[in-house]
DNA sequence: TAAATCGGTTGGTATTACGAATTAAACTAG
DNA sequence: CTAGTTTAATTCGTAATACCAACCGATTTA
């Protein structure tokens, strides 16, 4: 059993669609707290873990190159980025997170969880781990 | 059993986090296809059920006033919504989506639905219940 | 009825984002 | 090995988004 009506699955859609807005607007918030956007708050988390050329960081954010250089200008500005030469390739650019970059990130990523988790509270903690599954599953899909 | 670590949390919240840029990315292409940005197709979804006033719509969108004027300006200038007058203060301002707006939000909706279903059908319909059920627990906890 | 408050708009500025054109470097023929 | 092409990034111009501060009318309160 367990039908899926077409009522169901646009609850879901919905659901899915009003989570990431809550989830979006609270990372926004504490961005918004340390003079970041969006943008800016998901380039450091991409570069959390990785160092990236312009193109590839563009790509990894769904962004137009020219729209990146503008982006790392402002966030080289403040000394949160680096830019660097690829040795291998000397039409290249290396973004990188610097040395305050990562301490920064690290400090809004300790709060992004901290203004989290009260939400999933509502959940037990069976269910936080069937949901981190279902997400799992839901990510790995395309 | 089911001991939540740290680590597990931590997967949790960025599983929360990749989900919400994955559906608004999905959003964010299908309003562009249709000259919509994310704003503006958040603000249709709004206002599908619902007529507000300004300020009413502004706080719904978590924006300001003043950010509002300009978006309801453009939308107004493509039919998409109109203006007009609240009969019990005459300070105030009803947004309300034009039979055009209505028309094209019923059209981008349905392709949200059509575009995020397949990601949903790697899961099961039971599994797809069972999120539906969490991401709800998850939206009711304010 | 005078003052304070509320609802929206206007004006100014910064950021974000795109596309088109540009420069320099690295391939790929011929 | 040079000529032409592709690739990586930047620059330029433009539009939308978003904020704040200042403002105007309407409304409420004192």
């Amino acid at each position: 059993m367990s039908q899926q009506s077409r009522d169901d699955q646009d609850a879901l859609i919905d659901a899915l669609a009003q989570t990431a807005f809550v989830v979006t607007a609270v990372l926004g918030r504490i961005g918004l707290e340390h003079d970041l956007s969006l943008t800016q708050l998901r380039m450091l988390g991409v570069l959390r873990d990785r160092r990236l050329r312009m193109s590839g960081l563009a790509s990894f954010l769904g962004l137009e190159k020219s729209t990146l250089s503008g982006l790392v200008d402002r966030a080289c500005a403040r000394g949160l980025v680096e830019r660097s030469a690829d040795p291998d390739d000397r039409r290249a650019v290396i973004v990188a997170l610097s040395a305050r970059g990562a301490e920064l990130a690290a400090e809004v990523f300790a709060e992004v969880s901290e203004q989290l988790l009260p939400l999933l509270a509502a959940l037990g903690p069976a269910e936080q781990s069937r949901l981190r599954a279902l997400l799992a599953g839901l990510l790995a899909s395309p």
